[in-house]
DNA sequence: TTCTTTATTTGTAATCTTTACAATTTAACA
DNA sequence: TGTTAAATTGTAAAGATTACAAATAAAGAA
């Protein structure tokens, strides 16, 4: 059942602990881009003794070693993400929804090759998702 | 001096006040992506009752009306850009410095056509700036 | 110019997110 | 089983932003 979040902490030398495997699991099993304060609400639950700071520390954690990514689009609020492939998001300004943007550049390369080492692309679109605009007519 | 600022507030019938002059003044001379704490705190050597609250209110309001944009790269605060034509940033985690990335993507059109209703596109670059990596040598 | 209306500015307090830190607990390994 | 370094916890502090009501000032009419 955490096999495969197990693995991944081993992968970078991270200690297994199961509340790290516990804030694995609710990202991959939710792919909503939650808040470090949804996680841990939602953890509380059936961890009354997590600790945010846990939350915190574990997520910071799991990003620098990029096992995880996180998600500044609001601006507000850092949002994570258990997908770490190289995606991007859509904000809705009016359900708040963030969903993922699959596409590609061709320039992507060129764009790589300025004078600057750079080591995280983000794509950020803004405006009205799809299922909004629908509801307005 | 303050022409070219009157002149963006008047277009979008906003009223025409000091503190907003001195803002967009502010915001125009220093490219650097500043915070509201930052143009708050070099605003009030000149303009001593300047209030802070002014500053979000102002900054809120220019960014609603395209006047100026709002930069949430690093995710723990808001930064605005005088400049609000497409271009797009890049953050060194080194020095902190946030500069401006002129690439466009010949598929950017593409990217527009899906389902959703797309009214901005930020384009987030991370990594070391070019200043950085030859000091690390 | 003066008056009136309405929006803006101001200061304070409250809220929300994140970080600091020290004590306690626990994972990893011998 | 014991040792050690790292993770977790709870509390407090910091930092960014928002809420709100009173004071002020901009814009337009008279
Ligand atoms: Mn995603
Ligand atoms: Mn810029
Ligand atoms: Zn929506
Ligand atoms: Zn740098």
């Amino acid at each position: 059942m955490f096999e495969k979040y197990l693995k991944q902490l081993k992968e970078k030398n991270l200690k297994v602990t199961p509340q790290r495997l516990e804030i694995l699991k609710y990202l991959d099993e939710h792919r909503t881009h939650p808040t470090v304060d949804e996680i841990y609400q939602n953890l509380k639950k059936n961890n009354p003794s997590l600790s945010k700071t846990t939350v915190y520390n574990s997520v910071e954690t799991l990003d620098q070693y990029n096992i995880i990514q996180s998600i500044t689009i609001t601006g507000n609020e850092i949002r994570y993400d258990f997908n770490r492939e190289m995606h991007h998001h859509f904000l809705c300004k009016t359900c708040g929804e963030i969903i993922d943007i699959d596409v590609t550049c061709p320039m992507q390369d060129n764009m790589l090759n300025c004078k600057h080492q750079i080591d995280e692309v983000h794509w950020y679109f803004k405006g009205i998702c799809k299922n909004c605009l629908e509801k307005e007519r």
